[in-house]
DNA sequence: TGACGAGATTGGAACGTTCCAATTATTAAG
DNA sequence: CTTAATAATTGGAACGTTCCAATCTCGTCA
């Protein structure tokens, strides 16, 4: 019953040939007969031969295996990113280690320090909270490829892909202003992080710039989740003077957000104007459609991988920091009666 | 720059012992002495000794490698299956190489034929939509243990994990009669499928169980997503004689089909009946919350990795086919006062 | 004292591939 | 007809680990 591996002398023996030729086959190398690569390609069906890629590694040392760790699965947005990534990669020949931390670094310290034991040829990763440019020290020090993407670790000295957090968020609330309101929540995700304090940063900045305060009270953090933007719009809705509209931390957190308006006899867009982030694919189809900064996850990914893979190839490469234009999606969530229309902003 | 490799040859000799005795060190072997293994541990420590899984996949022919392949990454459901699976599968010691088909059984293949060449020691799979015994054969025909979730193949011959498909779409129509309804849709999912076939069937039985008629026109596929719901209940809502109350095929059909309700200002809960199929983390969330029969997407990934665990453990194990019971959980989406109460089905 | 056994350690042969240098067969040129 | 160039093919040495059988070092017991 337990049948032999079939290896590539044993092909070779039955082709009739060495087994460096049909190394030389199995590589589609130039320099075979026409003939021969046709009798051992039979051979290989023949005896269902299937390829040791350990072995191969072990002799030529890059494996074809490019790491992927994220912290939240759950998230759409990370699985789509995570998609993403296997798009490009797959269709490069790469195969895709994906992992979850759930934000814990020390799972990540595991799944890295494993994904180095296998050998893959380059990492992208969106770290955990937490996250310190110590924990990729061993990674660079052994030259493999890294990219980081959605959070970036400035001391890490790694390439990085973000999108434009600024920018997006002043776009969002400069439409609201545009609108009419004035009282604007930024509602939703944790104070602690870079990206928050980025979009923050641009939702304080919209108002300043047109000659508003930025009030304190109307900064709401939470669990960038669903259920964290129930509980913030009802926080937010405690207060003696009520916000008419928000921006939120995420699309997650904007939809829990319209939830909690539901759930006082609220309507999203008619009522109240929220604004998301992200565009994960829901905002599209949700009731009402979300308004949201267009972050495209997917082709976040797709960016992120052709990056890793660029530097695979190259071999060493100067680390980049790619910012990624993102744009305003305005559909029915802040009242919208145009529908569908478009901005690009920062280029 | 180009720094050699650290390997165990290095290290035995910066600890001055030989390779063999580094080797039983790298196991956790009981019969080396103490004090050397921490001479070795110091050293493994002092050179950055990363261990080469290739090699040693290459002498021992296990690697501690599962590979999971899921139909639609997408939909949160496959995603929360996943991170079930990594939970078990990473803490068993094994890592997880996840690959997202997209229902695509031609990318099926390429992603199951890489994995074999990397040794995978077993496979979890949530087949693409077509696929067929024949694209499982190689597989088994050497030994390497599948576990399919979520959608069964019969004439395959392996284990296999389904939820119990007819027993929760009869407990959810059974419900919707209990409230009164008298006309029950059946909306989304693509009618070529097993797992709708299992659910329509249950749906059907409820209805004759309580001598009604089950009508062809009620019964209304689509994709199985948050769009397909919106057309589904757009179609359904076209009908002479209109439904007052669906089951839908899943939790996204679900949340799609509230969105077209409330399209046409009807309240979800209210207006209109629907439950949802697999509970998914947004459904508690949700406004109005979902009643759903409940699948435990993650906890059913953790099962399934067990499983699989098992099986390579064991070596040569029966196939077994689990069905696993599920449960309506009873929330705000079909006019409930009761909130959680809950009900046990099947076990 | 000698023999024995347990506890530690070790050299070397695998594992299945790739790569290099060398060889053979084939063709073209002189 | 010889030589050179080209096209195909090949044996054997890596690669970094694990495993086996063999060895060495003690302490213990008769």
């Amino acid at each position: 019953m337990a049948k032999e591996r079939v290896t590539v002398v044993d092909i070779a023996r039955a082709a009739g040939v060495s087994k460096s030729t049909v190394s030389l086959v199995l590589q589609g190398s130039a320099l075979v007969n026409e003939a021969t690569r046709a009798k051992v390609n039979a051979a290989i069906r023949e005896l269902g031969y299937v390829y040791n890629r350990s072995a191969a590694n072990l002799r030529q040392a890059k494996s074809k295996i490019i790491g992927i760790v994220v912290n939240d699965l759950t998230n759409s947005f990370f699985a789509e990113l995570a998609v993403g990534v296997d798009g490009v990669v797959q269709s490069a020949g790469f195969v895709q280690f994906l992992a979850n931390t759930g934000e814990k670094s020390e799972r990540q310290r595991e799944v890295i320090a494993s994904m180095r034991e296998h050998g893959v040829s380059g990492l992208i990763i969106s770290p955990a909270r937490g996250t310190e440019a110590s924990d990729l020290a061993p990674l660079v020090a052994s030259d493999i490829p890294v990219v980081l993407v959605v959070r970036d670790i400035a001391e890490a000295g790694v390439s990085s892909l973000i999108s434009d957090n600024h920018a997006g968020a002043m776009a969002a609330v400069r439409h609201l202003i545009e609108r009419g309101h004035r009282r604007i929540a930024f509602l939703g995700g944790f104070p602690d992080t870079a990206v928050f304090e980025a979009r923050m940063r641009g939702y304080r900045d919209a108002l300043r710039e047109a000659g508003m305060p930025a009030l304190d009270e109307l900064v709401i953090g939470s669990a960038p989740s669903r259920a964290g933007g129930v509980t913030a719009i009802e926080q937010a809705m405690m207060l003696k003077e009520r916000p008419t509209a928000a921006l939120c931390f995420n699309d997650a957190v904007a939809f829990g957000v319209c939830d909690g308006l539901r759930a006082r006899r609220l309507e999203p867009g008619a009522d109240f104007a929220v604004i998301g982030f992200d565009d994960v694919i829901e905002a599209k189809t949700a009731v009402p459609a979300l308004t949201t900064v267009s972050v495209d996850p997917q082709g976040m990914g797709e960016r992120a991988a052709e990056l890793l893979l660029k530097q695979i190839t190259a071999g060493r490469a100067e680390p980049e920091s790619i910012v990624s234009p993102v744009r305003l999606v305005v559909r029915q969530s802040c009242g919208g009666t145009v529908e569908r229309r478009v901005k690009e902003i920062s280029s």
